[in-house]
RNA sequence: GCCCCCAUCGUCUAGCGGCCUAGGACACCGCCCUUUCACGGCGGCGGCACGGGUUCGAAUCCCGUUGGGGGUACCA
């Protein structure tokens, strides 16, 4: 009795096919991001089909450099497509600007099969008519040129005017099944007939996202709960298109929940904390991210949130994504990237420091041969210290420095003891006789000096070395570092720091 | 106004009628480890929005209330 029902649908059998179908307008937002994520999740789960479309329709808005910047998040994290921009398919092109003469032939399919019709009021009349009428102007469209007569059409026409196309609702509820929400119902008559085509001719999002996706086969629509009450309105356009052989079936809808900032407010654009290149910029690497962010409605397993994206993939269905809002919580992303870069190879993190190091102006564009020594031998220390790659470069840049351009922070100066000159001869006087320079030796010697000569306890007494060795109260370990500055460099810094 | 969605610790969640005196993670607070900071280990704090049903039994099912969110565009 629903027009869900009247038309195929998609089966268990039948193959996935899903698409992340962006409009290339701003920098790309987490929450987009996370519908990219469990759409190319879904699609290797199933082993099924990714498609990567384009949605320009609103020249106004669209931008190239948008666009660029969605393959640049993509390719970062590694979510790849299966058939789309840049790589092509069998239902080329995959943005919608070049699809122009598609959309026209299906417009002229739908007007030749009655299924929209023509639309001369302006949106200001349609308020105007509610407000003579005393009716609230947020009712919409009021479906005024539905039954408009051959006369009153050639009256607008002698105006000049040109009509949208709307598509006739059908006056029946209207009910699906969402992938995790379970049955929806919408009341006949709550939703107006809607615009499918600009005065211009020129066709809408209304139009071209199910045309597309009819067009392209897709089977699951998985997309964010912000779009879900112009579900019955696509269902309705789907029941046209099945009719005029455009759709073969109605594809299977999944509303994403929303991905909330602080307070009860969606992450918004404006937001800093949904900005993905930001996230990038701090040093959250591809695989702390992805398992942040899919945890955001969906959880792995009872009582484990740390996993990698093969086991995403392995575990990964759309039935078990939860239909509420979730907060985005930087603190328990910034934790879970943090596991995840003590989890990589030693090398790898070590690589991976280089841009982070280089952006904070610590090394140059080219490592020095000395550099790559300094860097290899120092990322082990600082690997389980942070939690973000951005951390690094303020953490290493002493070893990097000459010895007459340590900075010295605020904090550590004012964290020296009274004694510390006494305690810098001391350690000076201590280290001069080392010969071997291994952090056992030093350590020891130190220890002698300060802990068992003066009597002072460790974190005061290996305080002051610190700060004159790195400028800093803290620092990666101590007498390891001293082991890569090197015993003359380590020497000068502290007699150049007494003095 | 009307339509739709959502409701378990501060946050993300496990739970799909008895295994729940509700489990995990992040955050927070202690303690341990310790050359600073981290990491790691141990422990603690803390929740089923409310009211009715259904049932021998409800966090789990139904209804209502309240609260939050979204839509109501010739944006997507």
């Amino acid at each position: 009795m629903t027009i869900a029902a009247s038309i195929p649908t998609v089966t268990a059998e039948t193959p996935v096919r899903v698409r992340f179908c962006p409009s290339p307008t701003g920098t790309p937002h987490v929450g987009l991001i996370r519908t990219a994520l469990f759409n190319w999740a879904y699609a290797r789960h199933t082993q099924g089909k990714l498609i990567f479309r384009i949605e320009d329709t609103d020249a106004k808005r669209d931008s190239e450099e948008s666009y660029l910047q969605l393959l640049d998040g993509l390719n970062w994290l590694g979510i790849t497509w299966d058939e789309g921009v840049e790589v092509g398919g069998p239902h080329a092109p995959y943005r919608q600007s070049q699809r122009g003469d598609i959309y026209q032939d299906v417009i002229k399919k739908l007007v030749a099969g009655g299924h929209v019709y023509e639309s001369y009021s302006t949106p200001e009349e349609v308020e105007a008519r509610h407000k003579a009428a005393g009716r609230d102007v947020k009712l919409g469209y009021d479906n005024f040129d539905r039954e408009l007569s051959e006369e009153q059409i050639a009256a607008f026409k002698s105006e000049g005017r040109r009509p949208a196309l709307r598509l006739r609702m059908p006056e029946t509820d209207i009910t699906f099944t969402d992938l995790v929400r379970g049955e929806i119902t919408f009341k006949a008559g709550s939703v107006p007939d809607y615009a499918l085509v600009r005065p211009n001719g020129a066709p809408l999002y209304t139009l071209v996202n199910p045309v597309d996706d009819a067009l392209m086969g897709v089977t699951h629509v998985l997309r964010g709960e912000d779009i879900l009450s112009s579900t019955p309105r696509q269902i309705a356009l789907y029941q046209a298109l099945f009719e005029i052989g455009v759709a073969e079936y109605l594809p299977l809808f999944g509303h994403l929940p929303y991905v909330m900032g602080a307070g009860n407010k969606k992450l918004s654009k404006r937001d800093p904390e949904a900005s993905l290149f930001l996230h990038r910029d701090h040093g959250f690497i591809p695989e702390g991210l992805l398992n942040y962010l899919s945890l955001l409605g969906w959880s792995f397993s009872a009582d484990e949130d740390i996993f990698s994206v093969d086991q995403l993939v392995e575990h990964f269905d759309i039935h078990d994504v939860l239909g509420n809002p979730a907060r985005f919580d930087i603190k328990k992303a910034e934790a879970i990237n943090g596991t995840h870069v003590r989890m990589l190879e030693a090398a790898d993190f070590r690589n991976r420091l280089v841009p982070y190091l280089q952006a904070a102006g610590v090394v140059g564009p080219q490592l020095t041969a000395r550099e790559e020594e300094i860097l290899t031998e120092a990322a082990p220390l600082v690997q389980e210290r942070i939690t973000l790659l951005g951390e690094a470069p303020e953490m290493l840049s002493f070893l990097f420095k000459n010895d007459d351009a340590v900075d010295v922070a605020e904090d550590a100066r004012k964290g020296l003891p009274e004694n510390v000159h006494e305690v810098l001869a001391a350690a000076v006087a201590a280290l001069e006789p080392v010969q071997d320079w291994t952090a056992e030796n030093i350590q020891a010697a130190l220890k002698a000096a300060l802990v068992e000569g003066l009597g002072i306890k460790p974190r005061f007494a290996f305080g002051p070395v610190r700060t004159a060795v790195s400028g800093r109260r803290i620092s990666p370990p101590l007498f390891e570092s001293m082991v890569i500055l090197g015993r003359d460099s380590s020497l000068a810094r502290l007699k150049a720091f007494q003095g």
